[in-house]
DNA sequence: TTAATTAGTTAGGCAAACTAACTAACGAAT
DNA sequence: ATTCGTTAGTTAGTTTGCCTAACTAATTAA
């Protein structure tokens, strides 16, 4: 099988059960994988408008307003209004910066189990990669 | 940020994107990548039982029989009774067979896209690693 | 000041997955 | 040979995670 083939065929099989796994991770914390990633990007990023959140993860707002509120419902975020008094500034609420220290810990254990046996080389290596792949892909539906 | 954290980064953000290409690519063919997933299984491997389609594909059953079920009405594929006469055997039709062929060359075209500026030996690595954490999280899933 | 744009929401829909509960057929074990 | 556990597949019903269309409110540009 071509290089091309074979990787695109790996990708295909890893990334459900992937993403299960990790949902089973997130369970006691009430949490999906999709929540969670928008709880990372805050933390990581600073309170973000409704819009960088979905504009970021590149899905539609809708379904980013009905993730958000749910994870207001939790406790796990907070809006305020900002300057531009259209937007909503969200951001981690005590509980949400707490739970996130937890999770990182428990996710981080498991990503590391993942990863243990490759060199930290080929882990850049497949990271570039993969954000190599994002940029053509924006690229392809530009032009 | 570490690597192991640079690399599952960059695999949540191409998940989507990609899929969401792939799916538009695939609509001329009024087919779904889960779908093609199932049909390039099959053309690949020759013809299956609906639960070695379920199990490859790390799906549930009732999610696979629908699948297949939707590609029997496209007459993309048929299913005969095996010698076991609780099995299905699902195999491609000649339609079917024909599509696979034109889906290929469509595909393949992006596919190569996306990587055309990678060296052959980096796509085999990260296939390489992503068929290393496939495995991984099949070995914590039983212990 | 009016028109176009942007931020966010509501409503409604669909794909893709799941579990639970079922039927039918097979196989092993006494 | 009969029974009992297992496997193959289906049906029914639910949920997640995404979408588009249509809307309101606020901002920006002409």
């Amino acid at each position: 099988m071509k290089p091309y083939k074979q990787f695109f065929h790996e990708y295909n099989l890893t990334y459900r059960p992937y993403v299960n796994q990790l949902n089973q991770e997130l369970a006691e914390f009430q949490l999906y994988s999709s929540q969670w990633r928008i709880m990372h990007f805050i933390l990581h990023n600073g309170e973000q408008t409704l819009s960088d959140i979905a504009s970021y993860q590149k899905v539609e707002k809708p379904t980013t307003t009905k993730m958000v509120q749910r994870l207001i419902e939790l406790d796990y975020l907070q809006s305020i209004s900002g300057a531009d008094k259209r937007t909503k500034l969200i951001q981690l609420t005590e509980k949400g910066l707490e739970r996130c220290d937890q999770i990182q810990a428990k996710i981080s254990q498991f990503q590391q189990y993942l990863l243990e046996d490759i060199p930290e080389e080929e882990q850049v290596a497949a990271a570039r990669l993969l954000n190599h792949i994002s940029g053509k892909i924006s690229d392809y539906r530009k032009g």
